[in-house]
DNA sequence: TTTTTGTATTTTGAATGCAAAATAGCGTCA
DNA sequence: TGACGCTATTTTGCATTCAAAATACAAAAA
């Protein structure tokens, strides 16, 4: 029998979900600031019902914090939060890491390393753009990788919540310098599918990483002062 | 002046979510079977609005699977879940643990010995009961332990997957007497402050643990087989 | 007898309506 | 002038209602 397509149209409070999270996520809403279901759901084109299942979802995820009778706030993360959410990062990367370094196929470190001098390339032309996305590429590969969708699921949930913080990094050229070499070593690693090397690399890309965000954090760059009254 | 008690009742949702979790891990919803939001609404006195936000919730968990249009359903662990779960549920053990060896304090020490003690007791008396809730009084101040709050949510979340699946492990007398000293171990690892030692332990007691389901899994103890028409 | 197609029923998905809680604004009193 | 308390408005939370999709059923045709 032939195989029927299955043209699966995300249901509404998906989508919802979806243009949330990206608002969230790039800092459109800015964190702290108020939920307001009614305006929301004008911007959005939808009733309150399936905008607030959607909030229901975000909560879940961390994003957003539900106060009682008072509704919704994007969360703010103080400086605990984001040590505790990169110290998690750094364990779920180490793992992720060592399954890859075990697991992957020569036909996926091919394709990583391809992935790697283009990131290279856009590195040397210092494009910022394409930088960001072949990173991003290169960390979802290794996570492929690892043959663990849930551990996937958890990483990319954690990540988000911090995925705002990091937008606005790695401007610094020796940070930035750093992370290459930090690459360098993971792709190393992973040819010679040598685990607890992937770990420490790992390990330490994410150290770097957290320290960066908590630089610029307490330098007020990424939470601008707002006057209180 | 005097701090304001606030006395924040839980939002109906998430009664209604916490009611329904309860109803999954305990197998009350068996896995596979399909959630009737007209059912469920009635039988938990709500309307359907608040029982799709905690669907939604619960969803976002993991606990049911979302069918566009067709509903929820409780989600049933393939064999291949189960291993990606305990996987993934090891590291993050193994993770709490070594924070933990390395975080704890003298007092919080004196409390895990207490309750290790007294899970001896259980288990030697054979109360399965108690033994259980001392188990996971144990593994939860372990996490306390480790100071990171998000880890101890990841944890806790994932661990409510499989926890319908240990829900009736254990009873094997040689399993059981190799969890207990694997429990003694980690005593004495977090005594000694041993961070290496405590993953070590840890991620051994979680793969003892995963085999245990597995085995079962694969008699067909948990999933009980049903007539396919 | 089996498969297919059309119809009725059920069930989900989303919008609207209503009540309770919180917020804001205003007036009064010290 | 400032603080307190009351009322009005807004906003959230939940129930109800309506529409659309899926399922079940039955009848007809191969």
């Amino acid at each position: 029998m032939a195989e029927i397509i299955e043209i699966s149209r995300l249901a509404l409070h998906d989508q919802v979900g979806e243009r949330l999270r990206k608002l969230l996520v790039e800092g459109s809403i800015a964190p702290g600031a108020k939920l307001n279901e009614r305006e929301l759901a004008e911007l959005l084109g939808v009733s309150r019902t399936p905008l607030r299942e959607a909030i229901k979802l975000l909560a879940a995820e961390g994003l957003v914090d539900l106060l009682p009778n008072r509704g919704a706030v994007a969360v703010k993360l103080t400086e605990a939060d984001v040590l505790d959410s990169f110290e998690l990062l750094a364990g779920l990367e180490a793992m992720s890491g060592e399954f890859a370094a075990e697991r992957i196929s020569d036909a996926e470190i091919t394709q990583v390393r391809a992935l790697h001098f283009e990131m290279l390339a856009s590195f040397t032309r210092r494009d910022l753009s394409n930088y960001y996305r072949l990173n991003a590429e290169i960390h979802s590969a290794i996570n492929q990788a690892a043959r663990n969708p849930l551990l996937t699921a958890t990483y990319v949930r954690i990540n988000a919540r911090v995925q705002a913080l990091r937008f606005r990094t790695n401007q610094n050229e020796a940070k930035w310098i750093r992370a290459m070499q930090e690459h360098e070593l993971m792709v190393q690693a992973l040819v010679a599918h040598d685990a607890p090397a992937m770990r420490k690399v790992l390990v330490e890309h994410l150290i770097n990483k957290r320290d960066t965000v908590i630089d610029l954090l307490r330098a007020g760059q990424i939470y601008p002062q707002r006057i209180q009254a």
